[in-house]
DNA sequence: TCTGGGGTCCTAGGACCC
DNA sequence: TCTGGGGTCCTAGGACCC
């Protein structure tokens, strides 16, 4: 549908409500379920590396821990007030994820799962009091079966439920549901939001518009609709629209097929020789082959990268890609990684110190779409594939590998203080023990 | 010493065609 | 000698999101 369609055909419907839910510091509530004794402590949970903290329990925010930052600048007030710290669990998360969704899908049929810790709901059909009813009964069944509490925003337009649900979270009040349906209660929300937080206006926006006199949403919201379209594309365009009440985003309810597939690493520590990239992009290969393939999709072509750690300035910098087309459409993970070996060796240098890794699956479709006359090994290599993945999801990942994957990797990622996978086996301790 | 990873959408500009 | 212009497709890079 066009844009210009779309706008005419939503401009009626002011009086949809969208809800936006959101888990409170999910990485950190995923944590405490199942390690109660955690409950009322401050926690942080780190990226991959144990390079940055990504995550932070309420008390933790209190101390002054910041998002995205290094964890070994926070680590004098980690040790100091006795944090409790966690490396990424991904496999957890997931599960934790999935359990929230599935509890959300009782209380709509639309539903879309816009990140790991939210999802929007279409909820059309409450008069306001109910609304606000139904949204503490979601919330307290969420809480009761999953364990994780999730705040509330509801709006007539995704963007604005954005905004309800950050007040949700702010403001005691709320008591973790804010439902913004009346032009009043708009206007002093927008007022409370300041620009940066608005959704789709990110830091180089949000300085932009300050630099004309432009510090919160409402006063966004009362500009010449001309001169952000001019100024910020239709992107801002639709921005603009949606603090308005014109619903211009609609609730995806069938998520559609993914169209890039990356799979990419820091190292553990820099590393020289092509010898370990190689091993490393074909770790990586391996594994982004097996994502497309648990999705029923083939790829076309794919890109390949290395960097070196630009953080450190006196160390001499070299970063580099490159596209490679596959003959046909393929998930077979060990075409994928043969042609990936093909790139690592032409974009290598001598004489730097890589520090990341990566390759990103391109043009993917579904993949009876594309069977070519060219494809007569097809039903051979899905069978391979299809005995890797099993043998590997029954006996642990990484069970069966390609060779050139290694074993030593010296390369591998750091994950010092990774709690157990309390839900689904003991696929990443394969990974964890080395 | 130590600084994450995986996506989407839009736009500008080049190549190519008629 | 005179040397168009508009459409489409593709790609790289930027900005944003969690």
């Amino acid at each position: 549908m066009s844009y210009t369609k779309l706008l005419n055909r939503n401009h009626n419907s002011v009086n949809q409500s969208i809800a936006l839910i959101d888990c409170n510091n999910f990485y950190a509530s995923c944590e405490r379920i199942f390690n109660p004794k955690l409950i009322g402590k401050p926690i942080v949970v780190l990226s991959n590396n144990d390079g940055c903290i990504i995550a932070r329990s309420k008390e933790a925010k209190k101390l002054g821990i910041k998002m995205g930052e290094p964890y070994f600048k926070a680590k004098n007030i980690i040790e100091k007030n006795d944090v409790k710290v966690f490396s990424s669990n991904y496999s957890l998360y997931g599960d934790i994820s999935q359990r929230v969704m599935e509890t959300l899908s009782s209380f709509s049929s639309e539903v879309e799962i816009y990140s790991i810790d939210e999802a929007f709901l279409g909820l059309n059909g409450f008069e306001n009091y109910e609304l606000n009813t139904y949204c503490r009964h979601i919330r307290q069944i969420i809480k009761r079966w999953v364990g994780i509490p999730v705040s509330i925003g509801v709006g007539p337009t995704k963007t604005l439920s954005k905004i309800a649900n950050h007040l949700a979270k702010k403001q005691p009040e709320y008591k973790g549901v804010c439902i913004l349906k009346n032009k009043i209660e708009i206007k002093k929300a927008l007022e409370l939001t300041s620009i940066e937080e608005v959704w789709g206006i990110g830091r180089r926006l949000s300085l932009f518009l300050k630099k004309y006199n432009i510090h919160n949403a409402y006063q966004f919201s009362q500009m010449d609709r001309g001169w952000i379209r001019k100024n910020m594309g239709v992107v801002g365009e639709k921005t603009y629209l949606e603090l308005n009440s014109v619903s211009c985003l609609e609730l995806d309810l069938v998520p559609s097929d993914k169209q890039s597939c990356c799979v990419s690493r820091s190292f553990s520590q820099p590393i020289e020789k092509l010898f370990d990239l190689e091993e490393s992009i074909s770790t990586y290969g391996s594994r982004v082959s097996e994502k497309i393939r648990e999705e029923g999709l083939v790829a076309e072509s794919m890109s390949i990268f290395v960097l070196t750690n630009h953080f450190n300035r006196r160390e001499k910098q070299y970063s580099n890609s490159i596209k490679l087309h596959l003959p046909f459409p393929t998930n077979n993970s060990i075409k994928i990684v043969k042609r990936a070996l093909e790139g690592i060796r032409k974009i290598y240098r001598p004489g730097f110190r890589y520090k990341k890794a990566g390759i990103i699956l391109y043009g993917l479709s579904r993949h009876n779409v594309t069977r070519g006359l060219l494809d007569y090994d097809r039903d051979t290599s899905d069978r391979i594939m299809n005995t890797i993945d099993n043998i590997n999801s029954r006996y642990g990942s990484s069970t069966l590998k390609i060779a050139s994957e290694g074993i030593e990797k010296i390369w591998k990622m750091k994950r010092e203080n990774v709690s157990p996978c309390y839900t689904t086996r003991f696929e990443e301790l394969v990974e964890v023990k080395a």
